[in-house]
DNA sequence: GCGTCCAGGTCTACC
DNA sequence: GGTAGACCTGGACGC
């Protein structure tokens, strides 16, 4: 039995735009169906545990999730809701950044699509995780990482499907568990010991998302998390809100070279002077910069 | 089949 | 603070 919840979408907010922002929707337990374009995700209560699957969609404006299982407590009901906005980034105001590339033809198709939403996880650990996933091998990896990561250590629904493991789960394994099983590699003991600090509460990565900290210095406490460098802190930070790093890597980079530099490789700072007129903004900017195409294809 | 390169980088040691 | 070398994995590519 299935039980499907609304909730209302804002002003300036686009559905497609948005779970296809970026590939964190291809990562479990985030699934995206691109022919009916619907987003699904497993959720879990309070207590981590009673998964959830849930497909999420755009009806007439307003999101439509369909709950697989009919017996939801006021309290998980409210949960969903909640992370489901928080993936989507629903309360989050973009204006301020139309209003920047309103006279900037080339990005004015942002503001027009309604794009710039970038989905996110409901957890920022969660995001942490599959952020270091990304880090030096090929999407391909990482989409193989984070699936074993979810069939071996998540809870599975009465269908089958799994949640994202909890940081006290992910602690109860060893490193080899990590090596063997997941083929994380040399981030093996990066896993370990950064879910054994959250499950802990020595780390504490949710209070990123209401840090009163410059970003600077936000970064630099993201970036002892072992795994974590330049690129990832900056990338969580986008997920946090803060749009003041570009996090380059070299698929950007690529992008970049091949779209504002006549596929010719030059140095960083030429990128970053590029977007510098965006300000704090910027890191939004080069994305949406180097990822229109996605868009067309869609018009399409 | 085998070896090499490299992909949505980071860490450590050393200077 | 800057840099060289090492680090897991697995797909692509050349031979």
């Amino acid at each position: 039995m299935t039980k499907i919840i609304y909730l209302d979408s804002p002003e300036n907010f686009s559905f497609r735009p948005t779970i296809y922002s970026h590939g964190w929707s291809e990562l479990l337990p985030f699934e995206i169906d691109e022919e009916t374009w619907k987003l699904s995700y497993v959720f879990t209560d309070n207590n981590g545990k009673n998964p959830t699957y849930a497909t999420i969609s755009d009806e007439n404006g307003r999101l439509a999730i369909e709950v697989e299982n009919s017996e939801l407590n006021e309290d998980f009901q409210a949960k969903i809701l909640n992370e489901t906005k928080h993936i989507l980034r629903l309360d989050e105001d973009l204006n301020k950044f139309y209003k920047l590339i309103e006279k900037q033809k080339n990005l004015r198709w942002i503001a027009d699509a309604n794009a710039g939403r970038l989905v996110r996880s409901p957890t920022v650990f969660e995001d942490l995780i599959k952020t270091i996933c990304t880090t030096n091998c090929s999407w391909s990896l990482t989409k193989n990482m984070t699936r074993n990561l979810v069939e071996k250590l998540g809870i599975s629904t009465k269908n089958g499907k799994k949640s994202f493991p909890t940081a006290e789960a992910m602690a109860n394994q060893t490193p080899e568990f990590y090596r063997d099983e997941i083929r994380a590699g040399y981030r093996s003991p990066y896993f370990h010991e950064l879910a054994e600090a959250v499950a802990i509460k020595k780390i504490n990565p949710e209070s990123w998302l209401k840090s009163d900290l410059p970003t600077n210095e936000l970064k630099k406490e993201m970036k002892k998390i072992k795994g974590v460098g330049d690129y990832a802190a900056e990338n969580l930070l986008k997920l946090v809100g803060r749009y003041d790093g570009l996090a380059l890597d070299s698929w950007l980079r690529a992008q970049f070279y091949k779209k504002h530099n006549k596929e010719t490789v030059c140095e960083d700072t030429q990128i970053t002077e590029f977007y510098s007129k965006f300000g704090s903004w910027r890191g939004l900017a080069i994305w949406c910069d180097m990822t229109e195409r996605w868009f067309k294809v869609e018009k399409s």
